[in-house]
DNA sequence: GAATATACGGAACGCTCGCCCCGGTTGTCC
DNA sequence: GGACAACCGGGGCGAGCGTTCCGTATATTC
């Protein structure tokens, strides 16, 4: 459906077949690069639960070749994983950099969390990965992951500094909040807006003092505190 | 793990084979309500995933045996979360009658909230219907959720009433919070006192005045307005 | 206690899916 | 352009699981 604005992978150096044997043949790298493709696509629109037949087809290629490329199913996942991760990161380097720029700590730290909720929503994959959806991460998705959970502490950090995010979470927190988010938006098919109930969730991050300034901030104009948000 | 403290779903009246014809066999209604039982345990301990042949051998049956009284695996597993559901609800109308008799609206919906969460927490099947894990809901299974649905509905009306919760959420908005604290509690294994990340999220539905009264009495005491919770 | 409908158990079936293998093809190097 | 190795495709194997079938056992009825 959605899902096919990914740039390849940033172009991995001439590909070496893992472990340092010779270059690889013009054809292996290009069907290892239409795996990798096809892949992206297609575990973003199902998630995990698509058959490995699937992605072969959708690459042009038979399922051997792709277990010559990844030695198992959940490694060909976890690569497509760890590349979002990677994303996912850089974005969140960016917006502490706003930081260090003047910006805002706490509209940053919120602001990356939607991000990576909206991220979240529109592929599956990386949904399943955060819930933890019968998945076993691996090496490099576990440092991946690690790197993501560096930056969004850091962000963290800077919010409570801010005092626009309570004293009283830690990252696993806001991990485990952002898993929940995305849950949470994949239960609601289409009718709501997207994102809203990823705000909902994760006012329950705020301050009582931000969340009171937001709150008046919405409420001023109209009589109650209806509608909005 | 845990489970195991069901009564049997208020025993049926002698139970008749699901349309009107006579009675069942003795052995019959003693097998069926084996099946239930160990379906009860089984998918609260693995939820939906587990075979189903695990749950015969635990009933001490043969396969057949269960779909003879159960037309497929799902009806089984709707059965049990009927249950539950219906358990559930009983529970709400209790807080709501409290209400009634003059306690306070905010404690009872958020006591509510606290319930269910844990209880889905300890029983995966139900935690695997209110996320959506591949589950389609069917007729009686549904009844029971609108009925659930009804029950929350009036207590989040209290509630917003006594203005403990913001008033631009509704009950799919609450619904859709549980699923997400319900995973949201399944990613993180033990670590964390159970309740805790159930508690953050939920903080999301408070209006700013009720969060920042229980900020308030949160900091009473200590420098800061960390720990606590 | 015999007759009969009813229920039981578990082997068997069909299907899906991850993973491996082998005969053929294609890129690469001299 | 020929020889050799690397790679490809897709059929096939085996495991897991939901569901069905049928010969046997058992409750019920008279």
């Amino acid at each position: 459906m959605t899902a096919m604005s990914e740039q390849p992978p940033a172009e991995q150096p001439p590909a070496r077949s893992a472990g340092g044997g010779r270059p690889l043949r013009a054809d292996a790298r290009r069907n290892r690069a239409r795996v990798l493709a096809a892949a992206n696509e297609v575990f973003a629109a199902e998630g995990l639960a698509v058959p490995l037949d699937e992605i072969a087809r959708r690459a042009g290629v038979g399922a051997g070749t792709v277990y010559r490329h990844f030695p198992t199913k959940e490694a060909l996942f976890e690569a497509v994983v760890a590349d979002r991760l990677e994303a996912l990161t850089t974005v969140g380097r960016e917006a502490l950099a706003g930081i260090t720029g003047g910006a805002d700590p706490g509209e940053a730290f919120f602001g990356y969390l939607a991000v990576v909720v909206a991220d979240a929503g529109s592929k599956m994959d990386l949904a399943d990965a955060l819930v933890g959806a019968g998945v076993d991460l691996r090496q490099d998705t576990l440092a991946a992951a690690a790197e993501l959970r560096g930056v969004l502490g850091e962000l963290l950090t800077q919010a409570q500094a801010a005092a626009a995010v309570r004293a009283d979470v830690d990252v696993a927190d806001v991990h485990a909040v952002v898993g929940a988010a995305v849950a949470a938006e994949r239960t609601r098919p289409a009718d709501a807006q997207p994102g809203r109930l990823a705000r909902i969730i994760g006012d329950g991050l705020r301050t009582a003092q931000a969340a009171a300034g937001r709150a008046a901030a919405r409420t001023s104009g109209n009589g109650g505190e209806s509608a909005g948000n």
